[in-house]
DNA sequence: TTCGTAAGTTGGAAATTCAAACCCTCCCGT
DNA sequence: ACGGGAGGGTTTGAATTTCCAACTTACGAA
């Protein structure tokens, strides 16, 4: 079957969020980085309810995203860490962070400070891989590669 | 009120879902920064219910994140576009779709290519603004600031 | 034996989502 | 004057999800 006239645009952007832009999906990947990967602890540390919180673990690690580890057996229990894919996606948290960092607190009352191995305080920068530059919305032309698919031209503020 | 036992951890990121972690909420930016802020263009390219698309946009307005602009008078129609917070986002945007591109596709068949003004096709890296290396889960060292909140140290794959 | 911990599952009420239809204002062609 | 059609929503009622509390299972400790 053909693409219905009602299909929204083909775009990577919403093949991502249909994985983890569900409630909670990004708070549980945001803990299970910080190494708080146990059930309880996600409960607790993202305020998701136990029967959200078990389906989204479990839609995570069918999605490559999580995976679940053993840390003890007798009694069995388990812990959920990153895997390759799943810390792929720090990014995303990095860049997320920042804007609210900058856009939904005043001043310096942030929650969670990010060191760097240079000795410095983490803050995220995107560049292009090509030049090395700062990624800037005016320097940045859309390409759909889609027939039918357009934008309308660049956006100024 | 003090913080009850049951309050998730203090975090910019959850801050930052509540307000454009929403369904669909970032697929309007997303369409608003591609210039095509126009509700019917809103509803065809995100494939939002109207009802929902009507709410998202509320939000995102009262947020500073999506401005009205009228493009027409008689009959007075409205489009959308970002304000200065909203294109902050972008690098959200970017990395994910970037995401998106390494790990929901095979190989070429990409949706959508990013020019950069540099000339060459647009893939971004995240680096960390003081030493300018990118950022790696391994180099970076969590620092809770409130009192109570703690991590349970790196996490490997 | 009873308590406590960890990791879920279950049941039912409450809140959201969805699709389709409807509304209102205007512009246009005839 | 009349009948579309476009644009930007709102309304309605049914289908899904979410939420919360309680329950379960499997152990280890006192």
């Amino acid at each position: 079957m053909a693409a219905s006239p009602k299909d929204p645009r083909p775009c990577s952007i919403a093949d991502a969020l249909a994985l983890v832009g569900e409630k909670y999906s990004l708070l549980v990947l945001r803990e299970v980085c910080l190494g708080n990967g146990r059930f309880d602890q996600l409960v607790r540390n993202t305020g998701a309810p136990r029967d959200v919180l078990a389906t989204r673990l479990r839609r995570l690690v069918d999605a490559g995203i999580l995976a679940k580890r053993l840390y003890s057996e007798r009694p069995q229990r388990f812990e959920y860490r990153p895997t390759r894919a799943g810390l792929e996606l720090e990014p995303v948290l990095l860049t997320l962070k920042d804007w609210g960092d900058r856009h939904l607190r005043q001043d310096g009352d942030l929650p969670m400070l990010l060191d760097h191995s240079c000795g410095e305080t983490f803050v995220p920068v995107v560049t292009c891989r090509a030049c090395g530059g700062e990624a800037r919305h005016e320097g940045l032309t859309a390409r759909p590669q889609t027939p039918g698919w357009t934008v309308s031209g660049p956006t100024a503020a």
